[in-house]
DNA sequence: CGAGAATTTGAATCTCTTCAATCTGCGTGG
DNA sequence: CCACGCAGATTGAAGAGATTCAAATTCTCG
């Protein structure tokens, strides 16, 4: 039998439900994302579930695991997943790029999910979902994985619910009132906003709201 | 006329409402907490506010301002504050216990707002009040400004709403609730929590949940 | 074609908000 | 020393937005 070098870095795939890292556990390494969406949750005792973070293509699996600290939630593959793994540890050498896109990616971050405080905090159920649906629409456009007005967007109404903060019914009816609005089209994992202003009008954006 | 050469760091001091920073504004400084509150926030476009983030002494204020960007959100004192200024980069040299402080503040931020963003998805009122409550007292007791079960909290019940996502109105009704019960004392900007595990059963406390 | 997952619908209920008024503590000036 | 003013805290009543529970419908995929 061949003993088995693990490698510094490689490539790895993961299905739907399979799980990138678990909480206090030391994550198998540090994921680049090249294809499929992940994201991070936090479950409380009666089942409540929270969805903190989104990794889409691009998106580095977390910055802060290079920083000393292992996973303190759980990372779930949402879709099929194939992802660059490499050590965990600040990428260093190179062209200084790699270095540069991590601490963009870490402060990235950082900054959208302060954004999502306030979308959590202080906006309504159409208010979050249209927030949540150009958040989406920008990260997949400046991954390149946009087409004119459109997008895929793999999430159940649940995974939306989850990361809302609403109930999937909630989520169910709210959509239905914007698609009746003509503020979106989002069906079978495919979104399309026919009028962006329109969009951030209804998300109550504030000015220095860089949506993403 | 003596010409001023701004030194590289100093003590500084700001009373209520003065900002430490304003979005987009290139920051004066990297500021240590010293004594007094200070918080982040954003102001959706008809006036709702949401707290982002809140710093007590010891915090560094804002850790990923010297990661090459400036503040997206204004920071404003909420009481009286005493900061340790410093320039705006990444502490270098020294024991390397700056350095490991200031990584260690940078993940902590982080890792505390991902928790926040559970409280405001999925806490009801009076869960989202008694994490609050037992993060700041926490956070004191770590800094050293808790004496037995008590500690000082300088917030209105405004600032509370603005934190909680909730409205003031609401805040005081649950927070009565709550003093009936003999969950908690709060008065005149002062804490005290009777019976810590009892506080910490009512915030709906995931098993992983570190507090603060 | 069948089965499980995801979405949709309805009705009742509850939490939280809204608006408005009152009360309280406290520093200031007369 | 007390009246005034203001910010913060408190109370009440009515209403809106979101949840809950249960059932029906539609989708997706093997």
């Amino acid at each position: 039998m061949l003993s088995q070098i693990a490698p510094d870095e490689d490539l790895v795939f993961f299905r739907p439900h399979e799980y990138l890292a678990r909480e206090n556990e030391p994550p198998a390494g540090l994921y680049q994302m090249l294809e499929g969406w992940a994201c991070r949750y936090r479950l409380l005792p009666d089942g409540r579930r929270q969805i903190t973070a989104l990794y889409l293509p691009g998106d580095y699996c977390e910055p802060q695991w290079a920083l000393g600290r292992g996973p303190t939630q759980p990372v779930v593959a949402l879709t099929n997943v194939r992802a660059y793994r490499s050590a965990c540890r600040v990428p260093s050498g190179g062209s200084g790029d790699a270095q540069q896109g991590f601490w963009k990616n870490l402060v990235d971050g950082s900054e959208r999910q302060a954004g999502w405080l306030v979308t959590l905090g202080r906006r309504s159920a159409p208010e979050r979902l249209a927030h949540l649906l150009l958040e989406l629409f920008e990260r997949m456009r400046r991954a390149g994985l946009a087409y004119g007005q459109q997008c895929a967007l793999p999430l159940t109404q649940m995974d939306i619910a989850d990361l809302t903060g609403l109930t999937p019914v909630h989520v169910n009816r709210t959509l239905q009132t914007m698609r009746n609005a003509g503020l979106v089209e989002l069906q079978s994992r495919w979104l399309r906003i026919p009028d962006l202003a329109a969009l951030r009008e209804a998300a109550a954006m504030a000015p220095q709201d860089a949506v993403a």
